[in-house]
DNA sequence: TCGTACGGTGTATATTGTACAGAGTACGAT
DNA sequence: ATCGTACTCTGTACAATATACACCGTACGA
């Protein structure tokens, strides 16, 4: 009995950082996994991260969905890939000014992102595998926080801080969004179908400070949800809150 | 040709607030909405929301799959429901102390909440559909805001910037125990696995300053990712955003 | 008393990720 | 130069998902 091959598998990290071995045997590969991903990204951009399924995918690569294993071990791993890839791609503003302005350059940077690609916002981790997209994004991120006499770890904590907030407030500005285009109402018409059952529902006497409180913001932002405003809002917050940090 | 008789189709808010017609014709049910919603909540706290299947959550129940169909619309809408009850049944200690004191008591119970139902930090959206669960919870909370010279509108903001927060913190915790749970390998086990890739990978020529703080990080809680000293530190910052807005 | 609205269910469909086996290809050892 | 074998690519197959639809029986209301 010869030894069983057993077949490496190829690692996340591997597949991230393209090492793997390249034993040149059988025919030529017809793509590459960066083909693979970008083609994962552009439809991903276009019709949403649920239409990117292996078969449709390898379809808009003229390929047999099967033949996509070959290129990524499952699925995950290409979300994981796809989202490497985007964050490698983002371009990096050299990092100048206060360190406010920095920051919020940061912030911006990452918001603009998760606007462009709604999907990585739901996608991405807080923590992704430390790919090369991932590295390089986190060392020039790292470069706004330079400088202002934060510890390594503190430096670490504020960065994490921060982008967290981005990436939840671009979340919920891209569900928002997708939650208006499913229903097929815009505000006004949602109010006009579910505002009678509401006034009976919402009572004054039960709910004095939620009635008040949300009518007064409702008003205020056309809509029950206004992602832009609280984008502003949070960000403001957060930097007050990281002064708080950094100038003590 | 008789009148379309066009099933009324539950809405989802007349579902939340029980508001259903009920027209007592045929066959008693022999559930109610709220026994399925606690099964339901029940299989996701036990083994996760991805094994509440509509099959299985029938079983549970000792019914047809199908039969849930007549108490639920979709799967969507149980999960709303879920969300809302699980909202509705919050402890609610008094609102006492200190702004910042109140503050910190909201974001931790709601942190316990997510924490003890790891499934609702992922299925949470920012504003849930205005269910009773959520409106007592929205009316309970904006007590800890009321009385600092915030207008309305900056309630509701602030509020919202907490919850977001929170929620957050909470997803990312619950990931990451899932993700290491998934895994099958302990830090240390990962970590053997894949430190020989990184050390060749992450050139401190190429990443300098990620690779100091990264490295002070990882030191400092005993892994790659410390959900708990996350929480710790962005709640902290969260209470001096706030600060600078209350305290103006 | 009887029509009909509704509860409960069996069957069926479209869609998903992916396991598995086979066919052809080209490198590397002999 | 030859040939085994590792590898690419693909067709078929399977398990699981949500849910549409038709049907059966029940019990209220006219």
């Amino acid at each position: 009995m010869t030894a069983a091959t057993e077949t490496p598998k190829p690692n996340l990290l591997e597949l991230l950082w393209r090492a793997a071995p390249e034993s040149g045997r059988g025919p030529r590969k017809k793509l590459t996994v960066d083909e693979v991903v970008a083609a994962a990204i552009r439809l991903a951009d276009a019709e949403g991260l649920e239409a990117v399924t292996v078969r449709r995918l390898a379809q808009e690569l003229g390929k047999a969905p099967m033949t996509l294993y070959t290129y990524v071990p499952g699925k995950s791993e290409l979300v994981a890939l796809m989202l490497d890839a985007l964050f490698a791609g983002m371009e990096r503003a050299p990092i100048a000014g206060s360190w406010r302005e920095r920051l919020t350059a940061v912030a911006q940077e990452n918001y603009a992102l998760y606007r462009a690609h709604p999907w990585a916002s739901a996608a991405a981790p807080s923590r992704p595998p430390l790919g090369p997209g991932q590295c390089a994004k986190y060392e020039h991120e790292l470069q706004a926080l330079e400088g202002l006499g934060l510890s390594d770890v503190e430096m670490d904590d504020a960065l994490a801080y921060l982008l967290a907030f981005v990436r939840t407030a671009a979340q919920d500005a891209a569900q928002a969004d997708a939650e208006r285009a499913a229903s097929g109402m815009d505000d006004q018409e949602w109010w006009e179908a579910n505002g009678p059952l509401l006034a009976k529902v919402l009572d004054p006497a039960r709910f004095p400070a939620a009635v008040r409180v949300g009518q007064a913001a409702g008003e205020v932002h056309d809509a029950a949800y206004n992602a832009e405003h609280a984008f502003e809002f949070g960000l403001a917050r957060t930097l007050d809150g990281l002064a708080a940090l950094i100038e003590r």
